[in-house]
DNA sequence: ATAGGGTTAG
């Protein structure tokens, strides 16, 4: 070693400060560094305090010498003073990210017996602003006051900004209004603050109090006018400005951005360009984003292509803006190129990267990412979660959510909120239980996005209890809340309860929306409320000015269809604006059935049947309604085209007992002692049939069952409906699988619809879709929402 | 030396 700093030093055998200046404004390399540091030792340079001072001021400034080099070189000095004290905690704090050690080094220094100067407590306050930390601010606002820098304008300037960013107000105030001296930056540290908490009218306060109105002042006013929504205002400050600069122009653009405005905020950009205002990557990064919200990939290319031209589409910032423009358009080979060829990478990329092909679907990539990964945050776990949720991947989430569990990293509530709706969709009570206590025990608040999602899982799974005690104990309510609560107690057949819960919601600050009248409509048509179903579905026009979907029409159809006002129905679904569903005209057939209308529901099955063969409800209601008047002839004519057209389907759903507890029916992971109960129940309704004597119509449908299909379920439809009616025996049991996209079939309703009226016992059946709640042989379904 | 603008998961 000694000999290899002799070998260095021989070239340059003397130094002083001018050579060292020298020296250092060449020097471009570690080595080069390195050279200049023995030499200082070597000739006891180093022990000159300036010239250490010049030393470390070089190597904390520049970008290739590591920083523990820096950090070696002041442990060696023998009396450090001050400037270099402050330089190694300056470089600290904004060199090195880490506010922490720069006050750890203050700590070190009161050690020292150097006393500090008015560069030091800047440095310091800036560290604890950085930190947010208002304790740490207040020991060295003490320390301050001891040491008499307290007077010092740019120590008070500091000193509002701390509390200001530590949203203090009120401390943040008391020292600017006990400065005997206030400048420009005094001024707009206040108001930044006032900005910072969202306080409007305190900031237009000072603002209306300024002593100078700068474009910093009035560029700050444009952020707060933004935040609060308040376009107008920001747009006729901004046009107000004398001396606009990029940031101004920047601070209206994220206005319009975040106020949903994006074509104006692409407008303001254009012009921004056409004035000849110079663009950074901040306000190129708002643009793509309003590209993105808008779907505008053309003209997202053109801001990539003038990030090049500019020379800034290296910053990762840029490429990660790029990279989910790209992906939410669908250019997923765009947002690949990007991710492939990116230089400076950031956990922001990967995440990014990863929702991309989440967001079109390639999860095999997603997934491959994300195992590749060297170092995960959480919201690459709860992007890959709430991925697999979104894509009907229940399971997957499931155990991607354990997994994590295991590594002991804490979810955040996306991933939350996603692994309970996985629960949702399968009906997994347990898990979402388990999950609830969960949240419980670590603390966790329950905002409304969760509280909601927990409120839907249990309505969802059939706990109404549970579903209202995390109802009460919500602090905040939104829509969402009140229609998962709504609904919820309307699919539950709890409609009274539904319609009170509504008039409540009256009585709040929250306003119905389009999903809330889906319930209230639901709930009425459940009860057969005629007059109040007709009254809601006018106050929601009238009153609300919500044009109502084909769902509302649907719903309203189905209420007047019950009630028998079948000319009324039919007058409901021609006025319609939009093409009906086919739920709707099901209401409308359906209805003509129950109420012996032939003549209207063979015209409307006959013409719905041309309109659209593949469907299997068109030819089982059409069906139905010749079988109750025994037209035993046309029944087989229907079903032997049902047939034809292969529409046949193999059902799949659960069960859920009016306290709870969930069945899987028909499919799902369940032992076979539930099935026997089911099993014995179809054959004591078919007994009870028998007598009652319905036609076995069912003969034709088990013979349309293929082979393959009877290897998928053990029990399809076609098996079920021939028990129910005591023609075959049931096989023996076989493996069940879990059928993804489970549907209950109408061969299914049949059933079940049966046994409701056979035992005189309601029933909510549940698939992925909707409840069906039977009821006295009939059935009223209510979408998901 | 202290004050103003932006992006990612749902």
């Amino acid at each position: 070693m000694l000999e290899h700093v002799r070998r260095l030093t021989a070239l340059t055998p003397t130094i002083n400060l001018s050579i060292l200046e020298t020296n250092l404004q060449r020097c471009q390399w570690v080595n080069q560094f390195k050279q200049i540091l023995s030499q200082m030792i070597l000739t006891g340079f180093i022990t000159d305090t300036y010239a250490a001072s010049r030393l470390i001021n070089f190597s904390t400034h520049s970008n290739f010498i590591p920083f523990y080099y820096s950090l070696k070189i002041f442990n060696h000095l023998h009396n450090p003073n001050t400037f270099i004290w402050n330089t190694v905690m300056r470089s600290h704090l904004e060199h090195h990210n880490s506010p922490h050690q720069a006050i750890n080094f203050y700590k070190l220094f009161l050690l020292q017996n150097t006393p500090p100067d008015h560069y030091t407590y800047p440095i310091l306050l800036r560290s604890c602003a950085a930190r947010v930390s208002e304790p740490e601010g207040q020991q060295i606002h003490d320390h301050v006051v001891k040491s008499g820098f307290d007077s010092d304008v740019y120590v008070r300037n500091t000193l509002i900004n701390l509390y200001a960013v530590c949203g203090n107000m009120v401390s943040a105030r008391k020292v600017f209004k006990e400065s005997l001296v206030l400048d420009m930056v005094s001024w707009n540290t206040l108001l930044a603050g006032y900005v910072n908490v969202g306080d409007v009218g305190e900031a237009e306060f000072v603002y209306d109090r300024m002593p100078v109105r700068n474009t910093i002042a009035s560029n700050s006013m444009i952020v707060l006018f933004g935040r609060k929504g308040c376009v107008v205002k920001a747009r006729r400050l901004f046009d107000l400005i004398e001396g606009k600069d990029m940031v101004s122009w920047s601070a209206l653009i994220s206005c319009y951005e975040q106020n949903g405005m994006c074509e104006e905020a692409l407008v303001l950009f254009v012009n921004m360009n056409v004035c000849g205002v110079m663009v950074d990557e901040v306000v190129m990064v708002t643009a793509i984003s309003a590209c993105t919200s808008l779907s505008v990939v053309l003209m997202g290319r053109s801001v990539h292509g003038l990030a090049a031209k500019v020379g800034i589409q290296d910053y990762v910032s840029l490429q990660n803006a790029l990279i989910h423009l790209y992906s939410s358009c669908g250019e997923i080979l765009d947002a690949q190129k990007l991710f492939n060829g990116g230089v400076l990478l950031d956990l922001v990329s990967w995440n990014s990267m990863i929702s991309g092909y989440l967001m079109c679907g390639l999860i095999e990539d997603a997934k491959t990412l994300f195992d590749s990964m060297v170092e995960k945050d959480v919201v690459s776990w709860s992007a890959m979660i709430s991925g697999y949720a979104q894509h009907g991947c229940f399971t997957e989430a499931v155990t991607l959510f354990q997994e994590m569990q295991l590594l002991g990293i804490r979810p955040d509530e996306t991933a939350l909120v996603s692994v309970i709706s996985a629960c949702t969709h399968m009906a997994a009570l347990d898990l979402g239980k388990w999950i609830h206590a969960y949240i419980s025990k670590n603390k966790f608040q329950v905002n409304v996005i969760l509280g909601t999602t927990l409120l839907d899982m249990y309505m969802k799974c059939g706990c109404v209890e549970n579903a209202l005690e995390v109802f009460y104990a919500m602090e905040e309510k939104g829509v969402s809340t009140w229609n998962a609560l709504i609904l919820g107690l309307a699919m539950n057949g709890l409609v009274e309860k539904s319609l009170n819960m509504f008039e409540k919601m009256k009585n709040t600050t929250t306003l119905p929306n389009e999903i809330t009248f889906m319930g209230v409509l639901g709930a009425c048509r459940h009860m057969g409320l005629v007059d109040e179903g007709r009254r809601y579905f006018s106050s929601m026009t009238q009153e609300h000015k919500i044009e109502p979907n084909v769902k509302h029409y649907g719903c309203v159809v189905d209420l007047l269809g019950r009630a028998g006002l079948l000319k009324e129905a039919e007058e409901l679904i021609e006025s319609m604006p939009m093409a009906p569903d086919v739920a709707t005209w099901g209401a409308l057939l359906g209805a003509c059935r129950k109420h012996l209308n032939n003549e209207m529901g063979e015209r409307l099955g006959r013409k719905l049947i041309q309109l659209q063969p593949d469907h299997d409800g068109f030819h089982v209601l059409l069906s139905n309604i010749y079988a109750s008047k025994g037209n035993w002839s046309n029944v087989l004519e229907i079903r032997g085209n049902m047939a034809h057209h292969g529409v046949v389907k193999i059902p799949g759903c659960s069960v859920i007992e009016a306290n709870g507890t969930v069945h899987e029916f028909l499919a799902g992971d369940k032992t076979h002692s539930q099935i026997k109960d089911i099993e014995l129940m179809l054959n004591v309704v078919a007994a009870k049939l028998k007598i009652e004597g319905y036609a076995p119509i069912t003969n034709e449908v088990s013979l349309d069952i293929d082979e393959e299909e009877k290897e998928t379920a053990l029990f399809s439809h076609s098996e079920k409906l021939a028990v129910a009616f005591g023609l075959i025996t049931i096989p023996p049991p076989a493996p069940i699988r879990i059928i993804k996209n489970l549907r209950i079939c109408n061969d299914c309703h049949t059933v079940v619809k049966l046994i409701s009226k056979a035992f005189d016992r309601e029933i909510v059946i549940r698939d992925r879709h909707r409840f069906h709640h039977f009821k006295h042989g009939s059935c009223s379904c209510l979408d998901f929402w």
